[in-house]
DNA sequence: AGGGCCCAGTCCATCGCGTCCACGGTCACG
DNA sequence: CGTGACCGTGGACGCGATGGACTGGGCCCT
């Protein structure tokens, strides 16, 4: 993790489908050096992946939102495979706090949400926060120096 | 956006890094025709970008976690651009609910962190939600039908 | 201090891929 | 029934990816 590898990661970060001569070029160093960098990378698991964005409202999404459970007991969302499976559901994280879980979502309208939020209540109650803009939708990871 | 379209976008959501012949051999189609459909979903919007994932705690990045912030009237950090180029946030979402905005930050530390807290305070009330495990880090967009 | 080892990068050659172009099939419409 | 627009196919060309052989620098051991 030099120097070198932090520029790889801001390329592919900012564009993951920037060639491994075009990485060459923006790094000053060779393809092949790249490509062995970018193999060592993903082998170690700094690089998790690949991923295309899609905007959920061009895709049909028009309702993003953030839910905040607080399950009752061991009956969580969490633990319940069937609910982990439906589509509206994007991320799932496990947090701390007075709620078990965070969830985000992406529903086609807003009586799709409020459908699922009726089978999300049984888990335990259901607080949601609706996503608005994002002044900051994403920004890459950089080397955490002082 | 026929079912080619949503193929696609399911195998570059998955893998962004998949070349176009590579993609013509899973939806059968011709390069060229991949090509071109992938350029019209990127120019309408509906690709917004691709992007290398990377792993906080592999970077360096060993505490992460969803701020909720209750800001004071104006004074939010959605509007001071100085706050929100500070690189512990990795993103920012205005949100409806008791809170004006929601930050998802990854700081190198613990230590690191309560000194984020910090210089977030006098915007306002910061309620941490520490992140554990993520039962679903992700999912892909799939067609919005029924 | 010298010798040898190992890691990382460069260079080169081959193969596969991306991209452009011309062509053809299909559908809507006049 | 002819025509144009759209979308996909196939071929050709140039660039990029990839594996192997070689080189230079750092490090350890003697």
């Amino acid at each position: 993790m030099d120097a070198m590898d932090w520029a790889l990661l801001a390329e592919l970060q900012a564009d993951a489908r920037l060639s491994y001569s075009e990485l060459s070029r923006r790094v000053h160093l060779s393809a092949p050096a790249v490509a062995e960098r970018v193999r060592r990378l993903e082998e170690s698991g700094v690089i998790t992946g690949y991923h295309a964005r899609v905007d959920p409202s061009r895709a049909g999404r028009k309702v993003s939102a953030l839910i905040r459970m607080s399950c009752y007991g061991v009956r969580c969302v969490l633990r319940d495979r069937q609910a982990l499976a439906w589509p509206e559901i994007v991320e799932v994280h496990r947090v701390t706090g007075d709620t078990c879980c965070l969830l985000r979502v992406a529903a086609t309208s807003m009586t799709a949400f409020e459908e699922l939020i009726d089978r999300l209540a049984p888990y335990g109650q259901p607080s949601s926060m609706m996503m608005l803009s994002s002044p900051l939708p994403w920004r890459a990871l950089a080397p955490a120096d002082e």
